[in-house]
RNA sequence: GCGCCCGUAGCUCAGCUGGAUAGAGCGACGGCCUCCGGAGCCGUAGGUCAGAGGUUCGAAUCCUCUCGGGCGCACCA
C-alpha cells in the first residue's frame, strides 16, 4: 500500500491537542467534525465551548488563545478561524485538495482502505436460514447487509469469514419431509391429510412433482415411518441447493457453511454444558437442565436440555458460537432479524458465562420489511403464505437494485419497499443514478480522441492546480471523505452510509459536470478534469463494489 | 403486563461519539437539450424533529414519563 497521507482532519485533531498541552488545559476528547454550514470551513472543532467551564473563561477568548499557536501544516490548511459562540474552524488548501486526485489515481483500488484492522480475525454469520423454504424478502435483507458489512471489515484489514449455519438437525427438518410427503401423496390422492403445523407454499408441491419425476410411485405404499428419513433427506438437499443457486445469483459467497448435525458428531454439546457447568452457570431442575442466565444479564434462566432429553435450539447454538471461539475468531458478527433480539440477550449471557468478552458478540439486529404493493402495506412472516421470494425479486427489479435497496435504510429502520416503483426502473430510482454518474465518466473517456490525455495511460498529470472551479472544489472534498466515511461505516457496522455517500458523490460529480466541460481544447486544463473524472470513477466503482452493486461503463 | 426497536417535510428516509439558521430523494409547481448521454441540472413550496418534563453554555440526538406503531416474551426452531 502506498504511503497515505496523513488525514487533515487527525491532523487537526493532533495540533489542537499539542496546544491543550502547551497550555496546560484538559484535553479529554477532542471532537471534529463537519460543519453544517460548507460556508464555515471543512472542519470545525467545539473544543473551546466544552472548556469553558472547566476554565471559567469565555468559549471565544480560549478559542482565540489556542488559535495563536496551532501547528498546522501550511500543505493541508488554509485559512484558521474563530467563529460563532466560539468554534474554531479550518479550511483545506486547495493544494491539499488538488492532490486527493494524485492519492485516487496512484492508490486506485486500494484508497479508502485501511490495514487497522489487519490483526483482526472476524466471523460474520448470516443468512443462516434453515432449508425448509426458499429465500425470501426478508433473508434477502440479511444477506445484503451481511455481505456488505463483511466487505466493510474487509476494507479495514481485517480477515473476515462469510459463514452460513444450517440449522439442519431439529424437527422442522422431520416437518419438511413430513410436508412433501403428504403433497407427494395427494399427487394420487388428492385427499391425502396434511400435516397440522406443516410447511404450505407452492415450493412443497413442486419437491413432492420432483420426487415423483425421479422415484415414480415407489414410496406410494411405504409407510410414513419408513420413509420419513428418505422424503426429509431429499427435501433437504434440494432446498439446500436452491438456496446456494439464489445467493450465488445474488453474488454473495460463503467460505463455510456450517451444519449444526455437525454439532452433535462429536461430544460439543457434551463439552458446552461441562464448560458452563465450571462456571457455575447450571443447574437441574424437573428433569431439565438450565442455564442461569438470568444471572448473565438475561431476563430468566434458560432451558438447554428437556426432560427428554433433547437439547434446545439453544444449546447447540452455543455450542456453535463456541466453536467460533475456539477457532480463534476475535469478533462473532450475527445478522439478526428483528424476532431475535431476544435471542441476542440470551447468547450473549451464554457467552459472558463462558467467560468471553462482552463485545465478543456484535449482533446486527434488522428490521422487518413492509411491502407496498397496489397501495396496501403489507407485511411479511415467514409462516405468511404471502412470502415474496428472492428469487422473484430478483427478476423484477435485478440484482443491483436489490441489494442497493436492501441496504440504504439503516438496520433497525422498518422500512417499507415499494414495490410497484421499484419495479418501476425508472429514474427516481437512486442506484440508477450513481450507476449513471459512472457511466457518463465511461462516456466522456469513449470521446476522448487524445488516448495519451487519459491518466490511466499517462498517469497523473502535472496541473492540477487548474481544478479551482467551486463545484471542482466541492468534488475533490467529497473524494477526500470517502476514507473516513468508509471507516466509520465499518466500525458502525452500517452499510448504508456508503449507499448515502455515493449519492452524494454522484450529486457533486453531476453538478460539476454541467459546472465546466472536461473535454476542453486546453490540454492542461482537460488532463486536470480528466484525471478528476477518473479518480471520481474509481471512487463510485469502489463504494458500489463495498455494496455488491455493478458499475456498469454504459447504460 | 414485561423486554427490545421505531415515531424527523405529502411519501420513503439521512442526521456520525449532543454543537452554529433541521437535510436528501421521490411527489407538487416553474424553468434548462445548436454544447462531453436530459437516467441529468437549476429554482419554488413544504417540518410545533409524536407529546410533556429534565440534564446542559447548547438537545432531533442523553434521561424520565405519556401516546402511537413493530417485534419478542416455549422444555418451537
Amino acid at each position: 500500500m502506498e504511503t497515505v497521507r496523513i488525514r487533515p482532519r487527525e491532523e487537526f485533531r493532533t495540533a489542537i491537542r499539542s496546544r491543550l498541552a502547551e497550555l496546560s488545559w484538559p484535553s479529554e476528547e477532542i471532537v471534529v467534525e463537519r460543519p453544517g454550514d460548507p460556508e464555515h470551513g471543512d472542519w470545525s472543532s467545539p473544543i473551546a465551548l466544552a472548556l469553558a467551564r472547566p476554565l471559567k473563561r469565555s468559549p471565544r477568548e480560549i478559542a482565540a488563545e489556542l488559535v495563536a499557536d496551532l501547528d498546522l501544516n501550511p500543505d493541508s490548511f488554509g485559512e484558521v478561524s474563530v467563529a460563532g459562540p466560539g468554534f474554531i474552524n479550518v479550511r483545506l488548501a486547495p493544494r491539499y485538495l488538488q492532490e486527493v486526485v494524485r492519492d485516487i489515481l496512484t492508490q486506485h483500488e486500494s484508497y479508502g482502505r485501511s490495514d487497522r484492522l489487519k490483526d483482526r480475525k472476524i466471523n460474520v454469520e448470516f443468512v443462516s436460514s434453515n432449508p425448509t423454504g426458499p429465500l425470501h424478502i426478508g433473508h434477502a435483507r440479511n444477506a445484503a447487509l451481511g455481505d456488505a458489512i463483511a466487505s466493510l471489515l474487509e476494507s479495514q484489514g481485517a480477515s473476515v469469514t462469510r459463514e452460513y449455519y444450517f440449522n439442519d438437525a431439529g424437527r422442522q427438518m422431520d416437518m419438511l419431509g413430513a410436508s412433501v410427503h403428504a403433497r407427494y401423496q395427494q399427487l394420487w390422492d388428492p385427499s391425502f391429510p396434511f400435516p397440522e403445523g406443516g410447511y404450505q407454499g407452492e415450493y412443497i408441491r413442486d419437491l413432492a412433482k420432483a420426487l415423483r419425476d425421479e422415484a415414480g410411485d415407489r414410496w406410494l405404499e411405504t409407510p410414513i415411518e419408513e420413509c420419513s428419513t428418505a422424503f426429509r433427506e431429499f427435501a433437504g438437499e434440494r432446498m439446500n441447493t436452491a438456496i446456494r443457486a439464489d445467493l450465488d445469483r445474488f453474488r454473495v459467497a460463503f467460505e463455510v457453511w456450517f451444519n449444526e448435525s455437525a454439532l452433535y458428531t462429536d461430544d460439543r454439546l457434551k463439552a458446552t454444558i461441562a464448560d458452563l457447568k465450571d462456571a457455575g452457570a447450571v443447574y437441574e431442575d424437573d428433569d431439565a437442565i438450565w442455564f442461569r442466565a438470568s444471572e448473565f444479564g438475561d431476563a430468566k434462566d434458560r432451558v438447554l436440555v428437556k426432560r427428554t432429553g433433547q437439547p434446545t435450539y439453544l444449546l447447540p447454538d452455543i455450542a456453535y458460537h463456541r466453536d467460533k471461539h475456539e477457532r480463534g475468531f476475535d469478533t462473532a458478527i450475527d445478522i439478526w432479524g428483528a424476532d431475535h433480539h431476544d435471542y441476542a440477550i440470551r447468547m450473549r449471557a451464554a457467552l459472558g458465562a463462558l467467560g468471553y468478552p462482552p463485545d465478543w458478540l456484535r449482533p446486527v439486529i434488522y428490521q422487518q420489511i413492509s411491502l407496498l404493493e397496489d397501495g396496501q402495506e403489507v407485511r411479511l412472516s415467514t409462516r405468511s403464505d404471502r412470502m415474496v421470494l428472492l428469487q422473484d425479486l430478483m427478476d423484477d427489479i435485478g440484482v443491483d437494485v436489490t441489494r442497493y435497496f436492501l441496504v440504504m435504510r439503516k438496520g433497525d429502520t422498518h422500512m417499507v419497499l415499494d414495490l410497484d416503483l421499484a419495479r418501476r426502473q425508472t429514474e427516481e430510482n437512486p442506484v440508477y443514478y450513481v450507476q449513471y454518474a459512472h457511466a457518463r465518466i465511461s462516456s466522456v473517456f469513449g470521446r476522448l480522441e487524445e488516448p495519451a490525455w487519459d491518466p490511466e495511460t499517462a498517469g497523473v498529470p502535472d496541473s492540477l492546480d487548474l481544478l479551482t472551479a467551486q463545484t471542482e472544489i466541492d468534488l475533490l472534498r467529497m473524494l477526500d471523505d470517502y476514507p473516513d466515511v468508509i471507516a466509520d461505516a465499518a466500525d458502525a457496522l452500517e452499510p448504508h452510509r456508503i449507499t448515502d455517500y455515493l449519492e452524494s458523490l454522484a450529486r457533486r460529480f453531476h453538478l460539476w459536470y454541467h459546472g465546466e466541460h472536461i473535454l476542453v481544447e486546453d490540454e492542461p486544463l482537460a488532463r486536470a478534469r480528466l484525471a478528476l473524472a477518473r479518480a471520481t470513477q474509481y471512487v463510485l466503482r469502489a463504494g458500489l463494489g463495498q455494496l455488491g452493486v455493478t458499475a456498469p461503463e454504459s447504460m
